[in-house]
DNA sequence: AAAACCAGTTGCATTTTGCAATTTGTTTTG
DNA sequence: CAAAACAAATTGCAAAATGCAACTGGTTTT
């Protein structure tokens, strides 16, 4: 039994993405190139194993990443992402640049976030069709 | 003592709206005109009034709303937005425009946000034009 | 003077999160 | 082949966040 909030398009974003962790398992899956459950493990912000799993789940019952074996190795899981899970680009591309402006972002550190951000539109487009490469069939 | 998980943009934006409440209440300052306590209590989504109380606490704390004596009513407060609230309107567009696309939003009830996603940037600058007359100083 | 309004506050039950240890099975290593 | 390391979780439990209803102290309206 499913059930919203309200419909609206704010809210239905939030039911989805209104947590501490749901964005950063994108943001490394998108950005890092992470595909692994291992790998997602690593965040600098250390996501505990039990919270990662909840997370896979739910973006997978919900469309945003899906998740496949691994040929040849029967008890890895590569995790992709849809494209619906691929539309969040345009959302991490504003917050990126909204961070960058307003909060205090190690701009040392995240060099390749500064440069999305100024890259604009074509930038944007070239990694959307790496990441369509990458993750769609 | 601040303390953060981390300083990639996603996460310290997430530090601050990575939760189920705190967008609603800047989408209802931003586009529903709602400027007072009681009037952020009727959202939707039902907001109960507690946490109402401390996300608004936050959310000044953070810069992101401003809060004033309402000039003629001695017990109430009127909440603006900062430029850095404001600033969050693109990041409140591309949720948008990725709810509309992926999400069951009711598009007859938010006509309104699918021409705002439509309206592009110009319609943007005006937005923001109108938001910044009607919040700052 | 009474009723309605205003911005919260309080108390308490439920849910979600955070952390460490454990589990079941698969590969790799010596 | 046996032992160690790796893989994706699962479990148990404490702490924090959320949700809900009732209440508070004051102000404005009727």
């Amino acid at each position: 039994m499913e059930k919203h909030r309200s419909f609206c398009p704010v809210n239905l974003t939030l039911e989805v993405f209104g947590d501490k962790w749901s964005l950063i398992i994108i943001r490394d899956i998108m950005f890092e190139g992470k595909r692994y459950f291992r790998e997602l493990l690593q965040s600098e912000e250390k996501i505990a194993s039990n919270i990662l799993t909840d997370r896979l789940v739910m973006l997978e019952r919900e469309g945003i990443i899906s998740k496949a074996d691994d040929p040849g190795h029967k008890q890895k899981y590569i995790y992709s992402l849809t494209e619906k899970g691929i539309d969040l680009l345009p959302i991490m591309v504003e917050i990126g640049a909204w961070s960058i402006k307003h909060r205090p972002v190690d701009l040392k550190k995240h060099k390749h976030a500064v440069d999305l951000v100024k890259g604009g539109k074509e930038l944007q487009k070239e990694i959307r069709k790496d990441l369509v490469k990458q993750h769609i069939k």
